[in-house]
RNA sequence: AGGCUCGUAGCUCAGGGGGAGAGCACUACCUUGACACGGUAGGGGUCAGCGGUUCAAAUCCGCUCGAGCCUACCA
């Protein structure tokens, strides 16, 4: 690693930095100067260590919203760190053709044209969506570049590139010759709107105020018939038995009966059934409709009963449902109780808090719909996944998330993966004429069972979630053994909205365990989701923000260092505009900082190295408090806390470097003579500090960071690849801290009292430190400070002695001091001076009862008594100085 | 029905067994040679409520109230 080499001046690198921050001004030309010099393929010496992830493939629908943007924010600090950390890396740019999604977003498209879908046929269809897609493709990725991202577009991939079809294909097949795919009639979740099954996760629950009926129907030689319960009348029209539990004495006079369907007057038998029956709940008489409930159709399996579809998948009733044929399932709900109402057959109704499955994609409400699909038999992929997390090869940050994703797991169920869509893979399944299914990763040329060379492939595509969960190894070439898929699988870190922990984590890890026999990441970073105004965003409501035009208010590093300090571990990640604004401002005061600093080192550059020189307590403090702040941020990335790493870089360029350091060493640089050492030395650190936090924030403000590198360094572009501070311990430097942080304490406390008095900053002030202090170290380290802290308090006096009579004395962190104006003076804010009394009485109060408490003294650990004594002392100082003193 | 989060300053949120924090907003003063997208000094909080553990609780435990999310085949 190359220390960060500051080059004397050039005439070819003037060390200007224009007075205004436009952010758009070199915001893009960064970009290209990066992608130019190949800074986002993997690279670095051999034997370095790699870092890789793979985005999370936006969906072709349209454009990124803020979400994303904090995502991929998340991961491009990431990728910089490690890549100046000196690993080889490489973050793999996609896009996910997202079937369900694109196809409805297209459907609507044409339809707003007055085009059906069904009139294009489904090659125009796909054609037509092709376009689309390669439009939002170019958006997408024109969106992440104005973001920064360092994404290696030379290993762009989209879902459907023909080598992830061919992964997609290699998996359908190998699953289903190991019989974990399967081709069944059930029960599935259908959409009625979109046409097409649907996936247990794509049902979103929502809690309905509904009515549970009561029907009575009639039992030959059971006077009081059989009263069911349901909240879905409509499906009654399908109904072929009447199940009740085999233990329940209520209903055993029914046992072996015969009950007769109302309206359509069908005969069914009655089954005792102890899965489907609760006793305990309604008449304990259940209606079963094994076409449209899936516990209807599993007990209907088990008594062999016949299943009667009488809603359509188009959401209208079937011609099974004699006369109601046609009508919409709710109109049919309505007609049913009507008639069963005039036939008297409705006992009674009551309100019925119950959830409704709705489509995840266009809120239609779902419908069991019986037909033939294909499923995933997911249990035996999970078993290795749950242990690949149980043993920590995998593991969430936060961790919070283990426990949910073991219980989703151990609770799998099977998938089902066929989409009655147009929109995405084909399934690799061929009838031949007669009948014989083939599946495999090639087309059949014939039947191996009778020759046939007639195909029909399977009009039905793959759920989207079946090619996503290859994506990590998919992108790099698997199933080939490509030079990329043996350098960069399995992946490193993982970074996504725990939104998709099942439907897209979960089953990577399962895929990836399955076919490459390792899990494809080592860590997830679960984030949360942004939240504007508490709704959650996402792609298929209209609620989203672009990210675009923040960048264009306010800069990318703006976007991206609000989005990095939003970053709680938390469900949810508040970004508002004054934030943006405020992170904004930051830039600005870098920028300025930077001018300032520039500067000072225009005329001859800066000495390099720091070592042998002879350093000021402010030049040790600001060098320590640089490597707290490296240090801490480092920590902090290292523990996914985005947040706290970008607060402590705030934190040390605001309130330390510029709040602090730059007003100590003004006066000596403006001083005439030129030759001092001490100002040489404040202009090394100056710049030192000034670079190791451009460093520091690269990653997460890379643009301005590099922009102000090429002016101090003349190495444009460099930034990228410099070295990770990761702090000095040679700087680490207690005592300086000590010193300074007193010698900042007191000048607050002089500008404190000025306005505690309404004098006006200017006013002249005299200030006594005494040497006989609490702390009578430091009033002698102080006293070396007298020239900067009679300027940065603006003294008119300072002395080193006992305060005089007429000050008004305090004491702060174990200095006692006197405080007075120059002449004249008002009196004291007796109210303020009275409040703060009685704070400090009743602290005083405190403390003092917790030292006579024999149980805290014996029980508390002897440091934490120390610190509550010198506190006592430091406290009752205060108040005999303020008590006493002049005034 | 289970599970997970979370109630801290006006707002958005960190913190997490021993002196209540940040940003924004607010008040007063300051156009001081990097920066008004700035500076300086302030005001503002029984850390949701109740009980417990502890020498010590905003922090750990239990309950209550309130908010959000996730999972689920109870008609």
């Amino acid at each position: 690693m190359s220390e960060n080499r500051i080059p004397a001046i050039s005439e070819e690198n003037p060390r200007k930095l224009p007075k205004t921050f436009e952010p758009s001004s070199f915001e893009e030309r960064w970009y290209r100067v990066w992608e130019e010099e190949g800074r986002f393929r993997p690279s670095g010496p051999a034997g370095s260590p790699r870092y890789v992830m793979v985005i999370p493939p936006p969906n072709v629908t349209g454009k990124l919203h803020i979400g994303h943007a904090y995502g991929r924010t998340i991961e491009d600090i990431l990728a910089r760190w490690m890549r100046m950390r000196g690993s080889r890396v490489l973050w793999v740019p996609g896009t996910d053709h997202a079937g369900i999604a694109t196809q409805m977003v297209m459907e609507r498209s044409l339809a707003k044209q007055g085009i059906d879908k069904r009139d294009l046929g489904r090659e125009k269809f796909i054609e037509r969506v092709w376009a689309w897609k390669r439009e939002a493709k170019d958006t997408i990725q024109s969106q992440l570049r104005k973001l920064g991202c360092s994404l290696d577009w030379s290993r762009e991939r989209f879902t459907l590139d023909p080598d992830l079809s061919r992964a997609v294909r290699r998996a359908f097949v190998q699953l289903y010759h190991e019989g974990l795919i399967y081709r069944g009639r059930y029960v599935v979740n259908w959409c009625p709107r979109c046409g097409t099954a649907v996936s247990d996760l794509e049902v979103v629950h929502k809690d309905e105020e509904g009515t549970l009926y009561r029907i009575r129907y009639d039992v030959p030689g059971v006077p009081a018939g059989a009263v069911v319960a349901t909240t879905r009348p409509e499906t009654m029209l399908g109904d072929t038995a009447v199940a009740i539990h085999p233990e329940d004495p209520r209903t055993a006079k029914l046992r072996g009966k015969t009950a007769v369907l109302p309206i359509v007057g069908r005969e069914l038998p009655v089954i005792e059934d102890p899965i489907l029956v609760d006793r305990e709940f309604g008449t304990g008489i259940v209606k079963v409709t094994p076409a449209h409930d899936a516990n209807d159709f599993a007990s209907g399996q088990r008594h062999g009963l016949p299943a009667v579809i009488v809603i359509g998948p188009d959401g209208r009733m079937t011609a099974e449902a004699g006369e109601f044929a046609g009508l919409d399932r709710f109109e049919a709900r309505k007609q049913v109780l009507a008639r069963l109402t005039a036939e008297n057959r409705l006992v009674g109704s009551d309100p019925y808090k119950m959830t409704v499955g709705t489509c995840q994609r266009c809120e239609t409400v779902i419908e069991p719909y019986l037909s033939t699909q294909w499923f995933v038999k997911v249990e035996p992929l999970a078993a290795p996944a749950i242990t690949a997390v149980e043993d920590g090869v995998v593991r969430f940050a936060p961790s919070n998330w283990t426990k949910t994703y073991f219980e989703w797991m151990r609770n799998i169920r099977d998938w089902c993966i066929s989409r009655q869509l147009w929109w995405g893979h084909r399934i690799p399944a061929f009838t031949c004429a007669n009948g014989h299914v083939t599946v495999s990763e090639t087309d059949p040329k014939s039947c191996e069972v009778c020759g046939s060379e007639a195909f029909e492939q399977d009009p039905d595509v793959l759920d989207t979630w079946f090619s996503s969960q290859l994506w990590p190894f998919s992108v790099f070439g698997w199933p080939e053994e490509t030079e990329d898929f043996r350098e960069f699988y399995p992946t490193d870190t993982l970074v996504t909205g725990y939104d998709i922990l099942f439907f897209w984590v979960a089953r990577m890890i399962m895929a990836g365990i399955h076919f490459t026999g390792r899990a494809p990441f080592s860590v997830v970073h679960l984030h949360g989701l942004v939240r504007v105004g508490g709704e959650k965003m996402s792609k298929t409501r209209g609620n989203v923000i672009d990210p675009l035009e923040a960048i264009a208010e306010f800069g990318a590093d703006a976007v991206r260092f609000t989005l990095a300090s939003a970053a709680a571990s938390g469900p949810t990640v508040s970004v508002e505009r004054s934030r943006i604004a405020g992170s904004r401002n930051f830039a600005t005061k870098l920028w300025n900082a930077a001018r300032f600093t520039l500067g000072q080192i225009e005329d001859k550059g800066a000495p390099d190295s720091l070592e042998g020189r002879e350093k000021s307590l402010p030049d040790r403090w600001i060098l320590s408090r640089l490597t707290a702040a490296a240090r801490e941020v480092n920590r902090n990335l290292a523990g996914f806390r985005f947040d706290e790493a970008a607060q402590a870089v705030y934190g040390f360029l605001w309130h330390e470097l510029c709040d602090g350091y730059l007003e100590m060493v003004k006066p000596l640089l403006s001083a005439r003579d030129g030759q001092d050492a001490g100002k040489e030395t404040a202009r090394a650190v100056l710049a030192r500090c000034l670079s190791d936090s451009l460093a520091l924030l690269h990653p997460f403000m890379p643009f301005v960071t590099e922009e102000i590198w090429e002016k101090m360094t003349g190495r444009p572009g460099s930034l990228i690849a410099a070295a990770y501070p990761q702090g000095d311990d040679a700087f680490r430097d207690e005592a300086a801290e000590r010193v300074v942080e007193a010698l900042r304490a007191l000048v607050t406390r002089v500008r404190n009292f000025r306005t505690e008095r309404g004098f006006p900053p200017t006013e002249p002030v005299r200030l006594a430190v005494d040497p006989d202090s609490p702390e009578r170290s430091l009033a002698a380290e102080i006293a070396t400070l007298a020239p900067l802290l009679r300027h940065l308090a603006r003294l008119a006096d300072l002395t080193f002695g006992a305060p005089a009579p007429e000050m008004t004395r305090d004491v702060t962190t174990g200095l006692s001091i006197g405080l007075s104006v120059a002449q004249g003076g008002a009196g004291a804010d007796s109210g303020k001076l009275a409040r703060t009394l009685a704070a400090l009485d009743g602290e005083i109060a405190e403390l003092s009862a917790k030292l006579q408490n024999a149980a805290f003294l014996d029980k508390a650990p002897p440091a934490v008594v120390e610190k509550t004594r010198k506190r006592l002392v430091e406290l009752e100082g205060r108040r005999s100085a303020l008590s006493t003193g002049g005034a």
